[in-house]
DNA sequence: ACAAAAGTGTTCAGAGTACACCCATGT
DNA sequence: ACATGGGTGTACTCTGAACACTTTTGT
């Protein structure tokens, strides 16, 4: 550590910094969030969500990407950090500085892998957010916001869904972060017009008998209005 | 440190934590950044952004409220945290995590203050963003994105102007946060409309022979506004 | 009288919203 | 034949966007 970099003040100190993942995943058309039951004291039996400390080599954006795979054994999966959580006395063991990302998954596909991996984790309904942990329940508060603010300007519902998915799945995965009906017909009216969706042949005939058209993303138009933006005013 | 929060790994290090503000101004009709010009070695020269490190025993956001009184005498700002920066290799000088803030503060009211305060900060167009030191410039991008994105649905075009003021300041505010023209009569319409201005008896004469109306924020519905969302679609 | 900024209305197009019935198919 | 979910179209309202002239008053 090179001079300039010495502190200007006595209490000036370094201190740990860890990772907190906010996990969200849609089961049974809710939206759900992956989370892990402490065993150990303090704060035995409460939930808490999926963190670890930053590695003085990597960079905190790794880190996240590190842990969210440790903790899960996924990778490549939509992460954007949220917020930094800094209170000096957050974490009654000693001083953390918590930097909280929030990422989506499908979990129809990968529901299985996390029950190999670890331990405890779980997915529980968003009301029992006030359960968490420390200032977990905050972190988990202002994530929910942020993914209602984000879906309603940039097309992250497709982020929860596998390749090929229904209109109808689509819709539900906005009712679930949401959290209120929407109309189906304006909704396959907008979505069909914006270019987002590549019809296929293909039906999917698991859910009705007359079966309902498979649908992939147009990445291209995707990454244009992730830019930018898109209203779903819904 | 209890035990619990005792490293994961050997490479779980303690670090230091800085804040980093982005503080904008409105001069002259152009949106300003307030940075200052260091002096020492290494980055001599360079411009860059007004930063200090959290100490131990306060919490990040009352540094950041801290770091921006120490150097430009100004209290009760508008302040936002950004975004944290943590690349490993960031500050060449040691690992550094950064919490940049930004705000929003009254140029014509106060900048006798910072002459005074500080050595050599200065205002900036944002277009000389690209000559801060380390990753700053990519933190006022950043910044300047958060804006504009903030202020096409949050009231917070006043932050940046006195108590009492015209609706051609506040529309010049705006043509200065978005960078480019809009449209007066459009404006006013909307304005007056949204019950955001309380109209007073009074009249700027400083601008015109005929002189214009001065407004106040209705705190109120400001209040409101913040929270529900307001669409400055201009 | 004139210069300089303040203030004022209307029309048009596009987007969101509400709303109800027929279609295809497996059993 | 019928039950089940899939798919479709229209009318109304609201909001944003474009656009040019009159008013006030100090000099």
């Amino acid at each position: 550590m090179t001079k300039y970099l010495s502190p200007q003040y006595e209490d000036v100190k370094p201190m740990l910094t860890a990772v907190d993942c906010i996990i969200f995943g849609i089961q049974e058309t809710k939206l759900k969030l992956l989370v892990f039951k402490r065993e150990v004291e303090p704060f035995a039996g409460c939930l808490s969500l999926l963190g670890r400390f930053v590695k003085v080599e990597e960079s905190v954006s790794e880190a996240a990407e590190r842990i969210l795979f440790e903790l899960t054994g996924l990778e490549n999966i939509y992460m954007e950090q949220l917020h930094c959580f800094g209170r000096f006395d957050r974490d009654p063991g000693g001083r953390v500085v918590a930097i909280a990302y929030w990422s989506l998954i499908r979990v129809d596909q990968n529901h299985l892998e996390f029950n190999v991996r670890s331990h405890e984790t779980k997915w529980i309904s968003i009301d029992r957010i006030s359960e968490l942990v420390l200032d977990h329940g905050e972190m988990a508060e202002l994530a929910i916001a942020n993914l209602r603010e984000k879906a309603r300007f940039r097309p992250i519902g497709f982020e929860l869904l596998p390749e090929e998915f229904t209109l109808r799945q689509l819709l539900m995965v906005y009712e679930a972060i949401l959290d209120h009906p929407i109309d189906s017909r304006n909704f396959r009216k907008k979505l069909l017009n914006s270019g987002l969706l590549i019809p296929l042949t293909k039906k999917d005939k698991s859910t009705s008998k007359k079966g309902s058209f498979l649908y992939k993303f147009n990445q291209e138009t995707y990454q244009k209005l992730s830019q930018e933006g898109y209203s779903f005013g819904f």
